[in-house]
DNA sequence: CTCAGCACTTAATCTAGGTTAATGACGGTG
DNA sequence: CACCGTCATTAACCTAGATTAAGTGCTGAG
């Protein structure tokens, strides 16, 4: 129990940070959090569903991912140590999520209430804070890849994916990568090679 | 100039309306702010260059655009009356603009100064949350594109941009439709007729 | 050790959309 | 009126990547 503490004010010192403010005065979350342990290929929100959890990446990586009608996976993002994977969209309009969350390996992450977080950012300048400068990033992100899958073609999002995740070199299977590039497996198999070895 | 007070008082209004809440103090802003004409293709920020203004269209139309290394343009977004074609990404990241904005129409305009509004948002509560407002649709319109980009075909594109701007029916030019869908002219052309009349 | 399952590769074929280029249909202007 | 520039259409051909279908190699459970 000391250890979930622990994690949590790791987690509140590692959101400061990230936000650029020096918090002291993080309310008390001790009750609405729970630190948990889960294995590889754990789904922790499906798409279309009410969203009960965000999730802060102490350990391990989780990819998040939307689904065609006939069922193919399209990844939209990979979150690994210290981020929130987070559904900001569903707290904005207060909708089911757009999008399913899985894990990509072993993690330890720490479990948000959806509800409490509702409130936090609301009252809580902290947690406004985190919330706002959340939307910012998400805002940045999103419009970053809105341009990259309008004006660039897959050798160029791939090369541009490798420097954007290098942090996550080898730890994402190719076949994740390709369906984050928006192509299958198989394109990415066959041109790979050519694509890494060409300037440009 | 009684007539620019009368459209900056428009705006506020209608931004206290979309941001859903009554605001009674704005600042006094008539200083940093003009009132503008400007006729049909005029261009109000090239890609790549700082910004300087943001715009509330009181009438017309404007499109953003993203431009490929070869020249091409890939349309982002349209904004007609009472929205604003602001940007969000160069404010936060106070990065030179990512995209270019030119007029559909001719338009009247509210130029807003970007530094001012700079200032505005940090330490003016209702431009603040014209702000976090603005970051927080925006965010949500970035994640839908996403999605339609990665999950949809370009039918399916067409279909659901159609229903989207149904409010600017006939005022966009079939070539800048293709373009916001991702796809050539040629193509909308050739397949319009069977993708409408078709079921789904 | 062996087998099953999963990630990856390779290759043949197919298709949506791109490219190029020619043709029309307007609408404005001298 | 004739001329021009802009946008839409059409058609012939091309290409990136999808689809399908075998294969390979590794790893982990029995």
């Amino acid at each position: 129990m000391s250890m979930e503490i622990d994690y949590i004010l790791q987690m509140q010192q590692e959101l400061s940070r990230q936000i650029g403010m020096e918090i002291e005065d993080w309310p008390d979350i001790y009750d609405s959090v729970k630190v948990i342990d889960v294995e590889a290929k754990h789904c922790l929100q499906r798409a279309g569903e009410a969203v009960t959890h965000h999730y802060f990446v102490v350990s391990g990586l989780v990819r998040l991912f939307y689904q065609t009608r006939n069922g193919k996976e399209l990844n939209k993002a990979f979150y690994g140590e210290n981020y929130i994977a987070g559904n900001l969209s569903a707290l904005i309009l207060n909708d089911p999520s757009r999008f399913s969350v899985e894990t990509l390996e072993p993690c330890k992450l720490i479990e948000l209430s959806f509800n409490k977080f509702r409130s936090l950012y609301i009252h809580s300048p902290p947690w406004q804070g985190v919330f706002n400068h959340g939307c910012q990033m998400m805002l940045i992100r999103n419009e970053r890849r809105e341009a990259e899958l309008l004006t660039m073609t897959a050798k160029q999002r791939f090369l541009q994916f490798n420097r954007n995740f290098s942090e996550y070199q080898g730890r994402i299977p190719q076949y994740h990568i390709a369906s984050y590039l928006g192509i299958t497996p198989e394109a990415l198999s066959k041109h790979k090679k050519q694509w890494l070895s060409s300037t440009e």
